[in-house]
DNA sequence: CCACAGGACGGCT
DNA sequence: AGCCGTCCTGTG
C-alpha cells in the first residue's frame, strides 16, 4: 500500500460529476474541494478535475495508473461513441451534450451484482447507506489521510452471514436476496469467471437471471456497469421508459409501454451501442 | 396519519 | 405470455 499520483492530461470525455452521479455506482462520495473519493477493490482513490487535467491519487497495492485506466476505461474513444450517437438523433444528441463528461465504469463484477441486488425497489441516497454499512461490518478497514475506509467484502467474508444479520443492516426484503445470491456464487452454481469469457451476451445475462434478486433490469445493469462491459443491453427503469416515452412512443400512460416495445425501439435505433445510449438518456432525464 | 417511490417474484388469469 | 399484489424503508 503505498501514495500514488497520476495526471492524466488533456482528457477528452471527463467529467466527475457526470461519471459518479449517472447512477452506476454507489461508492463515490464529493468532497470538500468538489472532487470525489471512492474504493476500487483495495484501493482508496480521489479524482479531481483541474482544468483539462484529471488528477488520480491514491492509496492502493497495485499501480495507481494501470488501476484508473481500467476502471475509467481512459482507452476507449469516448469522442467518437458521442460523434456516432449524436448522429441518430435531435434527442440523443440533446442528452449527450448534457452528458459529455460520463464514462462507464468497468466495476468489478461481484460487488456490481450485489450493488444492483441491492438497489432493487430502492433509492440513490438508501443503497448508498447499505453498501457503506455492510462494507464496514464485513470488508477491510483502509485509513488513509486520517479517515477510515471500507473494501466492498468479497463473497467469502459474506460466507457466514445469515439473513438476520442481512436484515439488521437495513435491506428488507432483499435479505434473503443476498444470502441466496452469495451462496449460489460461492458454491458455483453461477460461475463468475465463465461469465466474462462468454462474448454471448444474451447467454451471460441468462446465467445472472438465475441469481435470486436478479431480473431484467438488475441483469442489465450488472452487464453494463460491471467489467462484463456489455453495450449491447438496454436496463429499462421508471426513468428511461419515461425518456423513451416522452421521446418516442407518446402514450397518454406511460406505465402501458411495455418492456418489449422499448427494448425493439431501442435496438433499431441505437443498435450495439445501445447501452451507452441509455445512460445519456436516463442522467439527462434524471436531471432535468 | 397516509401516499408515494423504487424492481423482483410468485400466483393468477 | 401478461397483469398485479406484496416485499421494506425513507421522504413529503
Amino acid at each position: 500500500m503505498e501514495e500514488q499520483e497520476y495526471i492524466l492530461k488533456n482528457a477528452d470525455s471527463f467529467e466527475p460529476k457526470d461519471i459518479f452521479e449517472c447512477g452506476q455506482c454507489f461508492r463515490w462520495n464529493i468532497q470538500d474541494d468538489g472532487s470525489y473519493t471512492g474504493v476500487i477493490k483495495n484501493g482508496i482513490i480521489n479524482v479531481k478535475k483541474d482544468g483539462k487535467n484529471i488528477i488520480f491519487t491514491g492509496k492502493c497495492d497495485k499501480d495507481l495508473k494501470e488501476i484508473v485506466t481500467y476502471y475509467f476505461d481512459l482507452n476507449r474513444n469516448y469522442e467518437k461513441i458521442k460523434e456516432q450517437l449524436s448522429n441518430i438523433d435531435k434527442y440523443l444528441k440533446t442528452s449527450i451534450e448534457y452528458g459529455s463528461g460520463i464514462r462507464i465504469l468497468n466495476q468489478d463484477l461481484w460487488e456490481t451484482i450485489i450493488s444492483f441486488i441491492i438497489s432493487a425497489n430502492n433509492n440513490i441516497p438508501r443503497i448508498k447507506g447499505i453498501i457503506e454499512r455492510l462494507s464496514k461490518k464485513y470488508g477491510n478497514e483502509i485509513e488513509w489521510n486520517g479517515v477510515k475506509y471500507y473494501t466492498f467484502p468479497n463473497a467469502n467474508q459474506l460466507k457466514d452471514v445469515s439473513i438476520q444479520d442481512f436484515r439488521n443492516l437495513g435491506l428488507g426484503f432483499r435479505d434473503i436476496r443476498l444470502y441466496e445470491t452469495t451462496q449460489m456464487i460461492l458454491k458455483r452454481k453461477v460461475d463468475l469467471d465463465l461469465l466474462r469469457e462468454n462474448p454471448n451476451t444474451l447467454e451471460v445475462r441468462d446465467e445472472l437471471l438465475k441469481l435470486s434478486g436478479v431480473g431484467p433490469k438488475v441483469a442489465d445493469c450488472i452487464l453494463l456497469f460491471s467489467d462484463l462491459k456489455r453495450f449491447d443491453v438496454f436496463p429499462i427503469d421508471v426513468w428511461v421508459r419515461r425518456v423513451m416515452n416522452d421521446l418516442y412512443i407518446k402514450k397518454e400512460d406511460e406505465t402501458k409501454v411495455s418492456k418489449k416495445e422499448i427494448e425493439k425501439l431501442a435496438e433499431e435505433k441505437f443498435g450495439n451501442l445501445r447501452g451507452i445510449a441509455q445512460q445519456y438518456l436516463f442522467y439527462w432525464r434524471r436531471e432535468n
